[in-house]
RNA sequence: GUCCCCGUCGUUCAGAGGCCUAGGACACUGCCCUUUCACGGCAGUAACACGGGUUCGAAUCCCGUCGGGGACACCA
């Protein structure tokens, strides 16, 4: 088995890919891994690749898909080819490449490095609750592999006590003993693939050379040496970056920071900025410059110069970071501009309008009804406020944690899908619509009158509704304004 | 629990055997500038996880301990 040279990669065309699946907002994270494939790709002349990997039907959403190809786009980074713009190897979305993996499957089925499965969910899950009951590693048992099914699920045939070793261009060899890998389900009984099995399958079929990728794909490698290796292709050179992380170290996510290029986006946040930000990020460059273009990154980056501790997404830094390049980089037309765009745009206004429309007298009046709709920090007051009757600081935090989530992952952002998610909300957790309507109006809103509630929480948008009540939380939590002792 | 990855100031990154009494940036503190705030300037606090080796010499190499993280799905 053949390997490119790592360390030249000018010995073939460099073609990277980053993956993203269509299954929520658009990730830092994503932005993070596409920067540094964009780096190395371009430095040596090579393609950037974008593939939609949705082959989780349940999650997938086109509307995800475009808000993922729209941030990377607001990033700067172009791609060369994607489902977009089509290129000689597509289709590059997962979903339509479903007969090419059939054939795949066919082939490791046929030379018996894979079995039919045909174990029903609830005997696995009890198998893996048996496991852990005994402290033992969760794995599938291996029934299928003896009985000759012909239908079902599609595992891979792992091969027993065997080390698997495999290359990362930062780490060296990494050693995995084959009894530590399940029989990964290749195929899906809707008949989609897993990833494990349309990643290999595509990343050779796409001419991928370096697979540059999060952390988090390490251990599930060897599953990917063994398909390369059934399917007799050569493995691409695999450089696992390390994790973004929150302030307590665990994997970056959003109960716990920004993670959405969307909200970045909006925040104000220059893309210029995040890419700058972003390349800060486990990375430094030998003269030791922290300001710098996408082009001075791309001919100063360094892939073996990555270091590997996982690195807290700073956000204080981030937005010193802003401040700085919009200090030194814009004039007062940019800012104008930019002031014009990001906070007075024609659209947002046209949403809050008629809003405050019937009750301003005259232009003047404006900011008395409207403020919030432009400030970033909401102060409010509770105390004395008699319609919330959460007398127990838990029962309302709790309450606030459940109401972040629904919103959260409520999928039209509209006044009257908010409406109902509220009313029902009420219902079931067995609350007084005035007392929880209130509640959210100065959690949001830092005022007892406002405009129509759902309207309102509709048209600041879901990143600043969820903004506001995660920093309530943060308040009621350290109680700063003993809010409980009046 | 099992396997894997990682371990330098609070955060980020520098350091690839002597140049290290460990450097830069963010944050923090003080001073200066300034009607105020911000910006800017100057100064300061602050780290090689621990224990063993190897070596004339270790933040840098090796081993162990501890700590952190990730993975263990018909999610990616």
């Amino acid at each position: 088995m053949v390997c490119l040279d790592p360390f030249n990669p000018n010995s073939k065309e460099v073609r990277v890919r980053i993956g993203p699946s269509p299954t929520g907002v658009p990730h830092v994270g994503t932005g993070y891994v596409s920067l540094f494939n964009y780096a190395f790709c371009r430095q040596f002349g090579g393609k950037f690749i974008l593939r939609i990997e949705d082959t989780d039907q349940k999650r997938s959403t086109i509307e995800s898909e475009q808000a993922i190809l729209n941030s990377i786009k607001w990033l700067g980074l172009k791609w060369d080819e994607g489902p977009d713009i089509g290129g000689p190897y597509g289709p590059y979305r997962q979903s339509e490449r479903l007969d090419i993996y059939q054939k795949h499957v066919d082939k490791l089925l046929q030379t018996g490095n894979a079995y039919f499965c045909t174990c029903s969910t609830e005997r696995l899950t009890e198998i893996r609750q048996r496991q852990i009951a005994l402290k033992q590693p969760t794995s599938y048992d291996g029934t299928c592999r003896e009985y000759k099914r012909n239908s079902g699920v599609v595992r891979l045939k792992v091969p027993k006590y065997e080390k698997i070793e495999f290359f990362d261009l930062l780490r060296g060899n990494i050693n995995i003993e084959s009894s530590e890998i399940d029989d990964q389900v290749l195929l899906k009984s809707d008949g989609f693939p897993t990833y494990h099995l349309a990643n290999v399958v595509d990343d050779y079929l796409m001419r991928i050379t370096h697979v540059i990728r999060g952390e988090e794909w390490i251990s599930s490698t060897p599953k990917h040496i063994l398909l390369y290796r059934f399917f007799g292709w050569d493995i691409p050179v695999f450089v696992h970056l390390p994790l973004l992380r929150n302030f307590d170290k665990s994997k970056v996510s959003k109960r716990k920071n920004p993670v959405s290029l969307e909200y970045f986006k909006e925040a104000g946040f220059l893309p210029e900025v995040m890419l700058n930000f972003l390349g800060l990020m486990a990375f430094s460059f030998e003269d030791g410059r922290e300001i710098f273009s996408l082009d001075d990154f791309i001919s100063n980056f360094k892939i073996e110069r990555i270091s590997l501790g996982g690195p807290v997404f700073d956000l204080r830094k981030l937005l010193w970071l802003n401040g700085k390049y919009l200090r030194e980089k814009y004039s007062n037309s940019d800012m104008l501009n930019y002031i014009q765009k990001q906070v007075f745009s024609t659209e947002y206004l046209t949403r809050i309008i008629p809003l405050i429309k019937d009750r301003i007298e005259k232009s003047e009046d404006f900011f008395e009804y409207a403020d919030f709709f432009f400030k970033n920090s909401i102060s409010f007051n509770l105390s004395g406020c008699h319609l919330i009757n959460f007398n127990d600081k838990d029962k309302l935090i709790k309450t606030c944690e459940f109401l972040i989530d629904e919103l959260d992952s409520l999928k039209s952002f509209e006044g009257s899908s908010i409406e109902n998610l509220i009313r029902l909300f009420c219902d079931k957790h067995k609350i007084e619509k005035r007392e929880l309507f209130m509640f959210i109006r100065l959690a949001v809103t830092g005022k007892r009158a406002t405009p129509p509630l759902f309207e309102t929480l509709s048209v600041l948008g879901r990143n600043r509704c969820v903004m506001r009540l995660r920093a309530f939380l943060g308040e009621i939590k350290n109680d700063t304004k003993n809010f409980f002792n009046h």
